[in-house]
DNA sequence: CGCTATGCCTAACAAGCGTTAGGCAGACGA
DNA sequence: TCGTCTGCCTAACGCTTGTTAGGCATAGCG
């Protein structure tokens, strides 16, 4: 029952740099070609079966390469995720921004509103696996990962406060309920959306951005 | 480099029945002693960490015995698994059930919402590892678990259906949103509050039970 | 005293995990 | 034509996963 070690012979004469290659992920933006393809793939799996069933081989068999050959583009499969990740954050924000700067100049609050809802839906429901993925996946994530879009993330939050605080000036929300209160409803009810959204059923998702806002801003009437 | 199947030589002679126990999990209710262990650790491991990071072996620690140990109380992990979703969808819709029971029996649908949602938030956010757990890692479990317990779960939205239409009914749903609609938005948020809820925070719950309610049901005015 | 059942342990199984070493085929520049 | 680089492969490393076999010590009962 000999050890394999030392039986095989395997040959060890590289004395070159250990870590062979690796190109340490652009960090930046772009990711073309394989890397591109590795991330999509990763995006996907994230969404579909959360971190730890997303295997490198898995990442790898949807790319049509081999597990090892990973290595050569991503130094970790933590490394893809985190960037996977990020560029979640980072799609669904440019899409709510994207949204927001479609409206007129003089657009008020309830349109707004709607608008940042409605960005947010169609990135994580419709268009984006990244977006998805970093939304259903995050729980779950290893610490480091889950710190390192930490503040891409509160980033992205800020635009919610900006818009509930917009909302609250116009007199559209409660007078004793808090604004922290009314962000947290409404990103909650988004973010929960991909557990039960299904394309081609009953509620379209600007059906969704309608009622959600319509549901929470109503224009108030001094009763007192 | 032989395979090293073949040369170890195992004993397997007993041809005795070959399951030899696992009492099969009393499927009903109760659980004591060392069975309530173990589903007490998985919940709070599935809560923390989900379902594919919650080991058989970390719930054995957890509870101060050996990995093998655990099949002599339950059959597989995912029958623990299951019973603890199961268990944390009971959970909740009995303490959603008892708020409302608990109300005056001329309580209005305001009323009756603000205490159906702190009823969940209090079981999911401070009493019920099987409720967190039930939520937060029921979206990656095996899909035979999930439809395990797949009629549980829609019985419990029924509670949700019958308030949301006692709110239209009484006409404080806005005209144009369905109450579809307003159900997933709630549901939603407080499925979501696990993720940033933290004991001890800006918002307790019964703060955030009142400003939910009040954020999506308002008196209607009829203006037009 | 002997019997059986319980409740745990050790040890292992096969499979799968992230990761690494080294080889090799083709492209490209000198 | 030679050398280097790129991009992938095979094969393995060490470790962990869910699960099973078998043993042993105790308890209760005849």
């Amino acid at each position: 029952m000999s050890e394999t070690t030392g039986a095989d012979g395997r040959r060890r004469r590289k004395t070159s740099p250990p870590k062979v290659d690796a190109p340490a992920a652009p960090a930046g933006i772009p990711a073309t070609g394989a890397a591109k393809q590795i991330l999509d793939a990763t995006a996907r799996l994230l969404r579909e079966k959360g971190y730890e069933a997303t295997t490198v081989r898995a990442i790898a068999q949807a790319v049509g390469i081999k597990g090892g050959s990973i290595y050569h583009h991503y130094p970790s499969k933590d490394a893809i995720v985190q960037q996977v990740v990020n560029e979640g954050v980072r799609v669904v924000h440019e899409a709510v921004e994207a949204e927001l700067a479609a409206l007129p100049a003089d657009a008020g609050p309830v349109v707004r509103l709607e608008a940042a809802i409605r960005g947010h839906l169609l990135s994580s429901l419709q268009h984006s696996d990244y977006t998805s993925a970093s939304i259903r996946a995050f729980t779950f994530l290893p610490k480091n990962v889950r710190e390192g879009c930490r503040k891409a993330r509160r980033d992205y939050e800020a635009i919610w406060s900006e818009i509930v605080a917009e909302a609250a000036r116009a007199g559209l929300l409660p007078d004793d309920a808090s604004e922290d209160a009314v962000r947290l409803l409404l990103l909650g009810a988004v973010n929960w959306a991909g557990e039960w959204y299904r394309p081609g059923g009953r509620l379209p998702i600007d059906k969704i951005a309608s009622d959600f806002t319509r549901s929470v801003l109503r224009p108030k009437v001094s009763r007192k």
